[in-house]
DNA sequence: CGTCCCCGTTGACACGTGTCACCACCCTTC
DNA sequence: GAAGGGTGGTGACACGTGTCAACGGGGACG
């Protein structure tokens, strides 16, 4: 309550109406036009005290301006949608809320679109949504097929990040990749989620487990997919051991694939980790508080958003330059536990 | 590609200018006042030859009315905003899709916004999106303060669910105490999550806890608040038997704090369940793929948003009835596993 | 034949904003 | 004193929609 001194006049003046920049006009004793360019930061051509009375009744009155009225004479909105693919994220609020920041900060508003589990309904309920909130922009986490993406394009919305999508992806199945290695696993392996509508990173990361392998001259990785129930991660164990023998490395999708694999493989009477060593990702807290703990890859969310933080500002661009952390390597590091 | 006979067509003119009402009304060869007339199934007063060619003449062009020009004209727009509260959720996407369905199907557009984690953010950001957006409506899901809620009500925007706010969480509190009772336990505890910005839930199911033992002529529940760390998790366990001995028997408020106690047991040398029984909320995978798998109470996410969605016909009201399930206690349901 | 009414349709306004082109004024310059 | 240029500000249009009041016409009724 102390934030808003006229709190009673303006409760009571927006409660009936909310106040339009004739209101405000009228209050600083200057025509609407002079309002909008004022608010809109064109105020080269005013004189300080005009400026000053403009901003002045416009805090006093609690104007905001109508986003249906600003959409509808700019062709467009201030909205940006933020395109969630259908995963389960330990950090996606935590992601959430950052980009949220840095988009709020660049003076748009952000919408999370969920991408639905049911294929195909994707397109048409994110394509509605374009079509009907016109937004400035998309921010895609991963959620877009390409024929979503070109769909969204050719709606005349622009998509970010254009270039480099989901990169970090490669870094952590690197990053998971060197660990397993420097620990002396020669025989590496990549488990994907089964569900690969739920799985939207993970052919990223198995490309970059292969690649490190190649540059290490390894074996290439083996593929599992695991189903995260006992018994479907008893099957993936068993066929990974098929494929490798012992003792094996895996690389997992998230900590959940990976706890699957090490409750499935100690059921079945192999040591973790000497028969078989499991990484996830993610740092989930479950991950640390079960025994053994697990070894994963742990994110600083703020760092690993850098990339689209920058197509950001790029592309909405504004002088404000948000950015300090300048190596990748900051926003992935390898969290050991008893499982490697 | 088969949905879309006239592809080209329209894409060819919704690249260059999105088709307004004026174009429908051009091709259809009436007025604009009867397009909106007919698109918004007024269509009484019409002759049926009309309705068709007007129908006829918006899906050829692809037209989609503009929020924009509809919010303005109408006062509001046609978003409804989901407020999510920030806690972790398995279910999250399940219930976001159950919910953005149904509120499509009465004509609204779903928009979701996260609760921020730093207060007092909080309202500063749905206040901001509702004075810019002017939803036609709030459906909480718990991420809203009293004060939060009085302040949105007070713009003019319709909260739901308006009574009986989360009451499901009353069932499960009820839910598990009634298993931990039918097992033989006398001795019951409540553990939150001891961050309670991250547990929204956590009061109303620990006083249905409270309700049943007084119900039972048990004693009251004791409360602990357990951190996700092996130490936190120590410590809380250690409390939990000053204050009731063993054997006890613990509601947690996910399946998150459930595992951090039966690992915490297990590794204090205490038996599980005989010592420490366990109960979580969520069926998360995880809980199921551990050992000792985990007792917890998974959730028929339909019925569970039973409730919320009769407020939402009621409210936006529409001829049309999606309600089949009428009995709670479909809505959850006990998994037995090896922690009770 | 005049009046009334109803059916099907439409003209015109309002919503709140951004911005282009224009204007009034004053100060300088020839 | 008239022309020119810069400063500070504004009038008016456009954006796309929903809806009220009105209107023409045709049939029924007195």
């Amino acid at each position: 309550m102390a934030g808003r001194p006229v709190d009673g006049e303006q409760a009571a003046s927006s409660r009936s109406r909310p106040a339009t920049s004739v209101d405000v006009a009228r209050l600083a004793g200057v025509s609407r036009a002079t309002v909008s360019h004022v608010l809109n930061d064109q105020v080269e051509r005013f004189s300080a005290d005009t400026v000053e009375r403009v901003r002045r009744a416009a805090a006093e009155l609690g104007y905001v301006p109508s986003a249906a009225g600003r959409a509808l004479v700019m062709g467009r909105s201030d909205f940006i949608i933020l395109v969630v693919p259908h995963t389960t994220f330990i950090r996606l609020q935590d992601v959430i809320e950052v980009l949220s920041t840095d988009i709020e900060d660049l003076g748009f508003t952000v919408v999370v679109h969920f991408v639905s589990r049911t294929k195909g309904t994707t397109s048409a309920r994110l394509q509605h949504m374009i079509e009907t909130l016109r937004p400035a922009g998309v921010v895609d986490l991963g959620g877009l097929s390409a024929a979503d993406l070109a769909a969204v394009e050719r709606a005349g919305c622009p998509v970010l990040p254009q270039a480099a999508p989901l990169g970090f992806n490669t870094w952590i199945g690197r990053l998971q990749a060197r660990h397993l290695h420097s620990r002396g696993y020669t025989r590496l392996a990549y488990a994907f989620l089964s569900d690969e509508r739920d799985d939207p990173y993970g052919q990223g990361r198995a490309d970059a487990v292969a690649e490190f392998c190649a540059d290490e001259g390894l074996a290439p990785p083996a593929h599992i997919h695991v189903s995260i129930d006992p018994e479907g991660a008893r099957r993936a164990l068993e066929w990974l051991l098929v494929l490798c023998g012992r003792p094996v490395a895996v690389a997992c999708y998230n900590d959940e694939v990976a706890l699957a694999l090490v409750f499935a493989a100690k059921g079945g009477g192999l040591s973790v980790p000497d028969d078989v060593a499991v990484i996830g990702v993610e740092r989930a807290a479950v991950g640390q508080v079960v025994s053994p703990r697990l070894t994963t890859v742990a994110s600083n969310v703020p760092a690993a958003l850098r990339h689209i933080r920058h197509s950001l500002v790029r592309t909405y661009g504004s002088p404000a330059v948000l950015d300090e952390i300048s190596d990748p390597g900051e926003a992935f590091t390898v969290v050991i536990g008893e499982t490697t």
